[in-house]
RNA sequence: GUGGAUGUAGCUCAGUUGGAUAGAGCACCAGGUUGUGGCCCUGGUGGUCGGGGGUUCGAGUCCCCUCAUCCACCCCA
């Protein structure tokens, strides 16, 4: 076979679209019982909008991007996450000015050029909503409601919803002092990544998981302890609602973001069912991000989550939607008059919402038959000479295999 | 970018210490029913054994290279 499907990259067959498509409606309606609205931006943006918000030092700008030239020699890449291009869109379309506070859902394809494994890859799809314009603790306990309920609403069970506070522009670097601090007479005990991580992105380090490394972390600084006293006040509230939302969280002091524009709040949805790539779900503030595109300082959060790690856990848990929406009539015929008549009926039904199919191969009635009941068709309808003679058809009901002779002029109200 | 595993029919997989026209189940097609599906029976279509090279009288099987996929590392949805 010349062509495949890139590395990476998958079809979404007939047999699964469904799937998402059942998927894709409880997402829709959860999130608008939210009253979050939808919002479509292009999957391709100016490289410079995800080098400035994603952080010029991150994994996913330094060597995940698909970037190209395009005619004009603009550099642009396609879009690795869904959140700098709807900060773009509300700058954009200065939706800040029309309402303070703007709450915006997506969903859609990203790009990032990793290894593939199991639960991930290089074209995926999230969903996400950003909530743009407040500062409110609240606010933060109904986005993670609203990624809980959705879980709830997928029939999703196992997984755990993790919590952490990873600070701001105040405290952060106090925590980073303290930290390198004490890490800096450890740095020999780590394994190698560790000891790139103790240079490139220190707080990394806590998700080691060899045991040495994890030993010397032990007594490490966590952030939750340096937070300054707006932070910690922001996070004790969190918790406040949470606990008032009756919503179970893991306080996990060694969480954090891999993208640099996020501040204060942050959390994961984890399932264990998922193997390594284990989070649903990711999100948090990023109170500094619309200053940074270019806005006024305006605090915001949102999460993203991964279409195809929920169908992962979906399939897992044989919750995952099986009902498909199958033919409600079939037409055999024998003849070219009764095709004829076959093609004026199923335009006509058609126009009633009744899904009805034929044959288009010229197949002899017991193939037509076996047609019919591949697919699922509740009744079939068949015509031959006969028929056509007597101005009757026979319906038989493929389940009990009951027929009947019925007038063609009534085939319409049997439906 | 690094490591490990796996590539045989549309799908899931057998294939012995290297041995003759490469098999099974499912799926597909046809017949058993001159105009009736599912179950059953019979038959059939379908494979450059991922690709290339080598060893050998002989390679699906052994060796080398390559490509692809999966899993893991890194990192993330």
């Amino acid at each position: 076979m010349k062509y495949k499907a890139l590395y990476g990259t998958h079809d979404l067959l007939p047999e699964d679209s469904f799937k998402w498509q059942n998927l894709e409606e409880k997402v829709r309606k959860t999130i608008s019982l939210y009253n979050y609205k939808e919002i479509r931006t292009p999957i391709f943006e100016e490289t410079d909008l995800f080098a400035r918000s994603i952080g010029q030092d991150t994994d996913i700008v330094q060597k995940e991007m698909y970037t190209f030239l395009d005619q004009g020699k603009r550099s642009l890449t396609l879009r690795p996450e869904g959140t700098a291009g709807v900060v773009r869109a509300y700058l954009e379309h200065s939706l800040g000015e029309k309402s303070p506070l703007v709450k915006l859902f997506y969903f859609g394809p990203m790009f990032r050029q990793e290894r593939p494994q199991k639960g991930r890859l290089r074209q995926f799809h999230q969903f996400g909503v950003e909530a743009i314009g407040s500062l409110e603790p609240s606010l933060d306990a109904e986005v993670i409601d609203l990624s809980v309920k959705i879980c709830y609403a997928l029939g999703i069970t196992d997984f755990k919803l993790h919590l952490n506070s990873i600070g701001c522009p105040v405290c952060r670097p106090i925590h980073r002092d303290k930290f390198l601090n004490f890490m800096k007479d450890k740095v020999g005990e780590l394994c190698e990544d560790c000891k790139t991580r103790f240079l490139r992105n220190p707080l990394r380090m806590f998700d080691c998981k060899k045991e040495g490394c994890i030993e010397q972390l032990k007594d490490a600084p966590v952030m939750i302890d340096f937070l300054c006293e707006e932070c910690k006040n922001h996070y004790i509230l969190v918790k406040q609602y949470l606990d008032a939302l009756k919503i179970d969280y893991f306080e996990d002091k060694t969480l954090v973001r891999g993208l640099d524009y996020y501040t204060k709040t942050a959390f994961e949805l984890k399932s264990k069912l998922l193997g390594t790539q284990d989070t649903l779900c990711g999100g948090g503030r990023y109170d500094l991000l619309v200053e940074e595109l270019g806005g006024k300082n305006t605090p915001a959060i949102g999460f993203a989550a991964g279409i195809e790690r929920f169908v992962l856990v979906l399939k897992m848990e044989e919750k995952l939607d099986l009902e498909e929406k199958n033919l409600d009539l079939f037409i055999a015929t024998l003849g070219d008059e009764a095709r004829t008549l076959a093609m004026k009926l199923i335009k006509d039904l058609r126009e009633k919402n009744i899904i009805c199919e034929t044959d288009y191969l010229n197949r002899s009635l017991k193939a037509q038959m076996k047609e019919a009941n591949r697919q699922k068709a509740k009744k079939v309808l068949i015509i031959g000479e006969d028929e056509i003679k007597k101005g009757k058809a026979i319906l038989k009901d493929m389940d009990s295999g009951e027929q009947k002779e019925i007038e063609l002029e009534k085939i319409r109200g049997a439906f």
